[in-house]
DNA sequence: AGAACTTGTGAAAACGTTTTCATTCGGCAC
DNA sequence: GTGCCGAATGAAAACGTTTTCACAAGTTCT
């Protein structure tokens, strides 16, 4: 029914062996290849990938599991990381996890079923933390969010200094009562945090802190009940693009102009944040570059498995809209 | 070095059949299930799917091949496909194609090394127009676009219904010169078109019509080109969330007011929409529901291949919005 | 000229499972 | 008691490749 190897083998007078090494590298004169590719388009053989990793036990695929498949960022990197992956000859399983640990498990366990050449992974707080260097079966990159200390390998923006810049930008435009809004499930969400707070402190503020899980919906609720206190701040500061499109929602809900009402800074330059008016001042992430530099330290990971680890972090860019511009 | 079947029934005291049929469905004592699961906790072993998918000949895996994952209108159906695939214990590949044919004639091969159980497919529709019935060999739903009448299942808008109710609300609020830009590669944005055109006739409007690649940047070019014109259309009818978004912004760049020099309407109902003024018009297509019925289809036609084709047509929700609202 | 490599090839083993086939054992019908 | 059936199990085959091993035929080195 189906084609095989043996198949062809046939059709080209040679034997299994011989088709095999023709196919991918080996010795093999060339009217040899010749004809056992002229066989193969004359058979329609497909090779079995299934066979192909049993036998070679090389599977030739790296695994991608992200947070959240919604959020432009993890669609931006994963392009990267896809583009990178195929011109190296690998496939790419991509995964989401919805930002819940028990999806976290399932998917690290069936990278290890599938026996992936490495993983690249933007864990939960609460997984990362638990995963030490012998836990995970694989090489394994941690992309947007850092875990254990010296446990694995990752890439990462600076998420102090970028935090840090926003304050300082919302601060040289008089704002005082700035506010911060957090997600509850990253360690990016922690040190974007840690940013806004080592920066308020620096500029006398007190800091307002409050968290909530990185998505749109909770975000526009937390937001919209705090900016309906009379003590609501007159600055927010977001720590992703779905909280920041949330708390949008809240200020058009609450009726507060921005930025004379209300002023907002976030993360992620998202396609749409020039689009909503007066424009939206955020952190730019480098994420072609954040992919990219993911998966130079997966392959350079996979070569030398000993080496000690590395930990990439890039700069962000701050992008400045109408968002945070003080009135007169 | 790694735990095996074997390790397994070793210290389960069993053989390696026993194991596996503990493990899967079969005939076994109870008191022998307990003991292998207990020897797979105290081994750490983890079958090996390359080899599970080579004897069974089942991948127990389904394709997921989308035109653009930038697009949240496919990230969207991912979702909806890898929830019901889990929840059927099948594993989803996603591959992203770029509407580029070459790709997809790439991740098409890949589908057939994979021996996978299923295709859920956006294709171009150069690829869909070249696709018969028989050249694929694995069951096979379109999604969003279809191809040659009969040849495939597919879930799809109700397209021409929904681009003419746009143009008849467009009409009902005066507007007389209404342009359509559509996407170049799609069945789908043909549809779109063919029921604009037909919707104008009715109206006895003439059609103004032109085509563009279906990315935000080719779509804001060609807009801004159009919209330079002096004989500019005063509403525009968009065939996606990209090419909306790109129009939105060459509306911009020209300076001119939404919906008073230029009204818009378009297709995805997507997060942002609602969030730059006055709100877009557009056609909200049941995501969710697509992809599940794309799964229904592609498991009915894996259960019985020799079923008739089928297409399910689904109907769009048009949301109006200001930038649709005649101005007194 | 002979030894020592290199190159090209085929036969057969190996990869880690599931499945087939055969066997054993206990219970049930006669 | 004998025969039959179903359930539980093990031995071994099978899945479709790649890789190892062996070998023949050049080719290069001494």
């Amino acid at each position: 029914m189906t084609v095989g190897i043996r198949d062809v083998a046939r059709a080209a007078g040679v034997s299994t062996a011989t088709v095999s090494r023709a196919l991918g590298r080996g010795p093999v004169s060339d009217a040899v290849r010749e004809q056992v590719e002229a066989a193969v388009r004359a058979t329609g053989y497909r090779p079995n990938l299934s066979a192909r990793r049993l036998r070679s036990k090389s599977a030739q695929t790296i695994g991608l599991i992200v947070a959240d498949i919604r959020n432009p960022f993890f669609t931006a990197v994963s392009r990267a990381v896809e583009d990178a992956a195929y011109a190296a000859g690998m496939r790419v399983i991509l995964c989401n996890t919805d930002e819940d640990p028990a999806r976290e498990a399932l998917y690290l366990r069936l990278m290890e079923e599938e026996r992936v050449t490495g993983v690249i992974f933007a864990p939960t707080k609460a997984t990362a933390d638990a995963l030490t260097s012998e836990s995970l079966g694989f090489p394994t990159v941690f992309i947007d969010r850092s875990g254990l200390p010296g446990a694995h390998d990752s890439v990462v923006l600076d998420n102090v200094a970028a935090a840090a810049a926003l304050v300082d930008h919302l601060a040289a435009q008089g704002f005082s009562r700035i506010g911060g809004l957090f997600g509850s499930t990253s360690s990016t969400a922690r040190e974007r945090q840690a940013g806004y707070e080592a920066a308020m402190s620096r500029h006398r503020l007190a800091p307002l802190v409050r968290s909530v899980a990185p998505n749109a919906a909770a975000a526009e609720a937390e937001a919209t009940r705090w900016l309906g206190q009379s003590d609501r701040p007159e600055a927010l500061i977001l720590s992703n693009g779905l909280i920041l499109m949330g708390a949008v929602r809240a200020a058009r809900a609450r009726g507060l102009a921005v930025p004379q009402d209300l002023a907002l800074a976030g993360f992620d330059n998202e396609p749409w944040t020039d689009l909503v008016e007066p424009g939206l001042t955020v952190i730019e992430q480098p994420v072609a570059e954040i992919g990219a530099q993911a998966m130079r330290l997966l392959f350079e990971r996979i070569e030398s498995p000993d080496q000690p680890v590395r930990k990439v972090v890039l700069s962000g860019r701050a992008v400045l809209r109408g968002s945070t511009r003080r009135q007169a």
